[in-house]
DNA sequence: CTGTTCAATTGAACACTGCTCAAGTTACCT
DNA sequence: AGGTAACTTGAGCAGTGTTCAATTGAACAG
């Protein structure tokens, strides 16, 4: 009778960091918790919407990290810096990003820091949505990519390095068209 | 008896293309082409062993398709355009390249169109590699994203709009630091 | 023809998966 | 003490990827 919302979700978080995204079935979680399959379901409808509860964990990881900076472009490094991280927080945290049913309240809450960001370099508002959007779409791809082939091919530091090596290229794209 | 590799192969893209990745499975794949599920077996050691031969199969055609454009920055949008229109060309074509095991040779035999293009800008190899990363990157990143929620929301024309907006932003980075 | 060889397929199973639900067990409120 | 709502159990369904001994069928050698 100890079970609720919140202690399925951090079991779901643990086995996930343990064993990856594909390792991660109902019935392991199940047994972590000491419990019978079905009685995730009084919590959860599905799994997909146990993962959509791990995606918008990741989210408000992503919305809440500080962005270092004073400047618009250290602060725009920073967002993509910070969604990305909280990403590799987890085993697949790409992934799970990638494959979740519908972006959540915390989802919104993250692009809307990137947004307002651009939006003060006076751009109109459906470029702005442009812009943010080929930002968070180069930071899934390089981090889905990341995940899947690179963990052990290259240091953490030549992977970091290619990753701000891109957005760097990203910043000064949107530099050369709104700033200076 | 009339089995063979390339009947599986087409079968399994058949079914890719008429019910997605999650819908392929091995049973209905061996119930479309009469068979029984062993002996997909003999032909594919595992299901991902198929699906990798699926994906060199988009690559091949991100590969062969025509680079319209004279200009240096004409070609490599062109480059990123292929890519993208290969993986359209198939349901969760994208993720099919996404979860892939390992890059095989029709893989290899794509990058080196945009890193011939990139490297004719006088680029060090370290960041022709890193340029190139990063584009393939945003097409990944940004593909995976339009199959998996896009494609009932927008309509294709905005969904071009907003791929060459990106595509184009990247550019006007690289043009940046090693055009004029 | 016969006999052998061997690639290819069958048929049946194994160990898993997500999910459902009637039946039970609690825990709390009146 | 009785009733109600919250929660869990236990068993099962329909599906998954994968394995493998046994069988087929065609090609080839004597």
């Amino acid at each position: 009778m100890a079970l609720n919302k919140a202690a399925v979700l951090a079991a779901a978080v643990e086995l996930l960091d343990e064993t990856g995204l594909d390792a991660l079935s109902t019935r392991k979680l199940a047994t972590r918790l000491e419990v019978h399959v079905g009685a995730l379901y009084w919590h959860y409808p599905s799994k997909q919407a146990l993962l959509d509860a791990i995606a918008e964990l990741i989210c408000e990881d992503m919305a809440t990290r500080p962005l270092p900076g004073t400047g618009w472009s250290d602060r725009i490094r920073a967002v993509a810096v910070a969604q990305r991280e909280a990403m590799l927080a987890h085993t697949d945290g790409a992934r799970v990003i990638a494959t979740m049913s519908k972006p959540g309240p915390q989802a919104m809450a993250f692009i809307e820091r990137p947004m307002a960001l651009v939006r003060s370099l006076g751009a109109p508002e459906h470029e702005v949505e442009a812009i943010v959007d080929t930002l968070t779409s180069y930071v899934n791809g390089y981090t889905i990519e990341e995940q899947a082939r690179k963990l052990d091919t290259f240091s953490r530091a030549d992977r970091d390095r290619a990753f701000h090596f891109g957005v760097g290229l990203l910043v000064k794209g949107v530099r050369t068209q709104y700033d200076g």
